[in-house]
DNA sequence: ATTAATGCAAACGGTTTGCACTACT
DNA sequence: AGTAGTGCAAACCGTTTGCATTAAT
């Protein structure tokens, strides 16, 4: 197995090569961001990222990378909370999230849970879970006892 | 019984005039294109859909308005796809989203469903689900059908 | 030398705000 | 009369675009 199943960070230099794409600075200091990131990330958040490391990144560079990026099937977005493009890193990593609304906590639902899910779904309507598009909200244990009192 | 547990459009103007609120030709236009509405909508649909009941409406007062019906608890905002608030009707009745990426079809999620996966969360980490804000993406039966054939 | 990628600045779309005016109560 | 609500216009924020310039290949 030399085959990647998931691509990683370190092959995005080769990916872009393939294609005809240019390895620039600004695209090396957007894949830094990108590997010391994990799970999700607004668009906003890796711009203030990328602009900590060097701050002279225009946005517009940013966003274009993020594009061309998801064409690599590096990163996949969706639109978060807030209103703001949210960047879902190495989408190979199929999974759902359980978000905590009260501390924020992200974090992935778990292999049970979501085989429930996708085979009652299933089932009943015919439904085919995209398990990465599974978004469960509510309160984490801790602050559900601290929202109790 | 005579209370409703769930507030219905024809309670706005009463629960408006309880706190001192009033009654506008702007407002009833609003909870007019609410009423014809279901499920969910987004602040642009509804200020598309009040201004052609009522071309002279401003967004500024459709949205003030929304703010306003979401403290009385007739609506309740979260942010859907493309980024836009996105407008939970008469949010009383809790329930989880079912959506189709293709078709856009979107569902409520089965009872079924959602008991299993609250209870399987409950019982993993303790975590509280928050039925309305449970999203499940992927492909309804028919489309699935059409993206396999 | 070619042409992909960048920075800049302006445009965009949806939402929010300040303020003087209007109109419910 | 009093004050909640309105329209307007400008501000806002994140994102997108056009264009002349730079730089990776």
């Amino acid at each position: 197995m030399t085959t990647a199943a998931r691509p990683t960070w370190d092959a995005a230099r080769e990916l872009l090569r393939q294609r005809g794409l240019r390895w620039t600075p600004q695209r090396r200091a957007l894949i830094g961001v990108l590997s010391a990131s994990s799970g999700h990330v607004t668009a906003t958040q890796l711009l203030d990222r990328v602009r900590a490391v060097d701050p002279t990144t225009a946005p517009s560079t940013v966003y274009r990378t993020l594009d061309t990026l998801e064409e690599l099937g590096l990163v996949q977005h969706t639109h978060g909370a807030a209103g703001r493009e949210e960047y879902h890193l190495l989408p190979g990593s199929e999974h759902g999230h359980v978000i905590c609304e009260r501390c924020g906590a992200n974090v992935e639902l778990s292999a049970e849970a979501l085989g429930q899910l996708t085979a009652t779904l299933l089932r009943g309507d015919g439904f085919r879970v995209e398990a990465s598009h599974v978004t469960v909200g509510g309160l984490c244990a801790t602050c559900a006892a601290d929202a109790a009192g």
